[in-house]
DNA sequence: GCTAACTGTGTATGCCATAGAGTGTTGTTG
DNA sequence: CAACAACACTCTATGGCATACACAGTTAGC
């Protein structure tokens, strides 16, 4: 194989591709266009991203782009993955939980300051940087675990999958508390009463009894419930990891 | 609050719409719609669903659609929410462990039928019929355990992120498989040589050890390490739960 | 200096979602 | 039964979009 089959994107995020010999010196540069594009997407999300958009904020004709980007989608791409910014050295070894947890804190961070990148579907196996050093940091983390690498994956997409979803939730709960106004819980009352228009006893006999008990209506939106509401997937991960390779440890 | 204060798809797709009472008799249904619309997209992907398209396939004008659903992407929601089909009475009580099993698998086996679904921006509370369906199954198993409701719809969270997560995944490596042509493995080699293209040990140590040991080139694609990992993610999900669960029948 | 390679521009195409006015149909009301 | 109001659908724009293609200007190496 040669690195031609790797895709333009791949090659271009990792500066494997050779650089001009003739011609005017670009203008731009990848950096300076995927940054305009976060901007962009930071304000409005995606729908505000289109190439126009990213050219005029350059001051440059939209076609102008193509000459760094193969496609749009090319562009969103490396947008994504170059917002990974925040990433400490994580406590490896016998403290691998408290690693992982932070790991995936750090993670949901970094998908709630760019809420955008969870409409972006799923790709497969990373290649590009931001998402490959996320990996390496997690299986660093795992290093020495009783682990094949298969498990190890399946932990680190565990995670990374659970932070994306953790992400997405509390981002639009944020944003329709602020859409609803001062009120933090208004939101959650909102929804409360919207559930009681919908739900009839007959199709959903047991999410009524819930709604009409009033579970909905009060204590989900305070601020301890908060809390816990966001560590308790996460603990429940790390303690079936936990006790997966305790069995490990013990022979298993 | 009164109904009108519910999305106009929420209210259509709950039958909340009183009919006309005048006027000819509508030659559409919403279902005829959202049929067309998911038979254009299990075929081409969600790129492949327009308002005229779909309007084609019922030979209809593009904007007589316009009298049954408010736009676009209202259509889409309705669209996804209807792929829900498939649900069992699952086990409850003290076997909620498998339960809850066999609707994570079956929310994942929906998702698998309609990848577009896992394209879609994940919704803030469910409100359309098929997810409350789901949730309402779901809280169904978990009845009588001692976890308060926050911590149900927790749980929730977790296990349909989870499929959610592994959905598009399997469904991505499907793909790759299928277009890498009949060898199952080729896709799998495919990967572990770009990623040796692009893995520096300066940047990516540890991934960059992994990949070098051949880790990625064997056994990630074969027949019994598919089903391992298809699991894995699961299994460590349930055995948490089980924990906290014993522990709080405990007295915790 | 000539030329090939390169960067950015201008223009054009075809698709898209959706607005608004117009046409015909139907149940209801006087 | 006649008139009307409510409705279903069609027709015709409009403005935005990604992107193909031909071009003009710029630079490095021969």
């Amino acid at each position: 194989m040669s690195a031609q089959e790797l895709p333009h994107e791949v090659r271009v995020a990792h500066g494997l591709e050779e650089a001009a010999r003739r011609g005017p010196k670009p203008g731009l540069s990848l950096e300076a266009i995927t940054a305009a594009g976060i901007r962009l997407a930071d304000a409005d999300g995606l729908a505000g991203v289109s190439m126009a958009k990213v050219a005029k904020e350059l001051g440059v004709t939209t076609m102008a782009l193509y000459r760094y980007v193969e496609s749009k989608d090319a562009l969103v791409r490396l947008m994504a993955d170059s917002t990974v910014s925040t990433l400490r050295d994580y406590p490896a070894g016998p403290a691998w939980k408290d690693g992982l947890r932070q790991w995936t804190l750090d993670v949901i961070d970094n998908a709630m300051s760019h809420p955008w990148v969870a409409e972006l579907p799923i790709t497969g196996g990373p290649l590009l940087p931001g998402s490959l050093t996320f990996l390496d940091r997690a299986l660093a983390i795992l290093d020495g675990q009783p682990l094949d690498l298969g498990e190890k994956l399946s932990t680190v997409m565990l995670l990374s999958g659970h932070a994306r979803t953790e992400a997405v939730m509390w981002s639009q709960i944020a944003a329709s508390r602020a859409a609803a106004g001062v009120s933090d819980v208004q939101a959650d009352t909102d929804y409360a009463e919207q559930l009681a228009f919908v739900v009839s006893p007959e199709r959903f006999p047991t999410l009524h009894r819930e709604v009409s008990a009033g579970g909905f209506s009060e204590g989900i939106g305070d601020q301890d419930d908060d809390a816990e509401m966001r560590s308790f997937g996460l603990e429940r991960i790390l303690d079936g990891l936990e006790a997966h390779i305790a069995q490990r440890h013990a022979g298993g």
